[in-house]
DNA sequence: CAGTTTATATAAGTAACTTAAACGTGTAGG
DNA sequence: CCTACACGTTTAAGTTACTTATATAAACTG
């Protein structure tokens, strides 16, 4: 087994894919149109990572910055620009009035859902063509590249 | 087999990777100073990509660009710093003159060898962590999402 | 040899980050 | 209690790696 040959072939493959990946989508949205939205938006990644965040509950910025391995600064606009689309809404919280608590605008849920299946879609198509044991080890693996070149290029908080 | 929890863990991680294998790392080159050489270089992935395309003779600007999925402009830039920090030169293909040949400055291909060992250390690091089944499943999986991605964004050329 | 295509380069613009600094809020110590 | 420092978020400014549109030069084509 050349893994000298697979660190190549991933070499060559990861700034691709990256690039792919980073392209940001636009996403049809028709029907919501009623709710005074327009009707396609540019999503990113950062901000699909923010929609699925939210799945688990609210979260105040700084979370969502650690969650997304962002510096502060960066998640504060991804929440700018979701806002501005109706996505998310801010909201103070009470216990602390420094933090700012971010959470889906109500009955935008669905909404965010339909966009982050936009994601989903391709996502589970490449998949299809993985045994579970390959997709399994697929994360598996990109689990230890994103550890190991976390802990390669500072990594300083 | 949730298919479904290992695409969200995919769109959670994917885009974190992304953002650690874009950060340009510093390359420390200590001995080639003697070459006139400033001592430690950034190097992006996509220089990577271009020194390791190269490991496989000479390419023309526009070459580079397709094996590197990028427009030739980008390209262009790419083999323009690389010029700069004088890994790479430019000759003008005798056959046709609109074509740039991009080859290693002679004696330098060691030096691209140093560089892209930067990169490839801690890919072969992280890939000791999985089985051979696995090495292989990630670099199935890859293929699979830049396919995949790649289909769905566009491609137009 | 005029007109179109091809290969590269230049110019201008964009998106997603970064660090540094500003601002308001919480929390202790004297 | 109030002064001083720490914390969470935002603003400001700068960087990088791209993009599209345009320019330039060389090669084909009738």
């Amino acid at each position: 087994m050349h893994r000298g040959r697979l660190v190549n072939e991933i070499l060559m493959l990861l700034p691709t894919l990256m690039r792919f990946v980073e392209r940001p989508s636009l996403v049809e949205l028709g029907e919501i149109s009623h709710h005074g939205i327009p009707m396609d938006v540019q999503v990113s990644p950062g901000h699909i990572q923010v929609l699925l965040a939210l799945t688990r509950g609210p979260r105040s910025v700084g979370q969502l910055a650690q969650e997304l391995e962002v510096s502060p600064p960066a998640a504060t606009q991804l929440v700018d620009r979701l806002a501005e689309h109706g996505m998310v809404e801010r909201h103070n919280d009470m216990a602390d009035r420094r933090v700012v608590l971010v959470d889906y605008v109500p009955g935008m849920h669905e909404v965010a859902q339909r966009i982050m299946e936009s994601r989903r879609g391709p996502l589970e198509r490449a998949m299809r063509g993985l045994t579970d044991e390959e997709a399994l080890a697929l994360v598996k693996g990109l689990k230890l590249l994103a550890a190991t070149f976390g802990a390669t290029t500072g990594e300083e908080n």
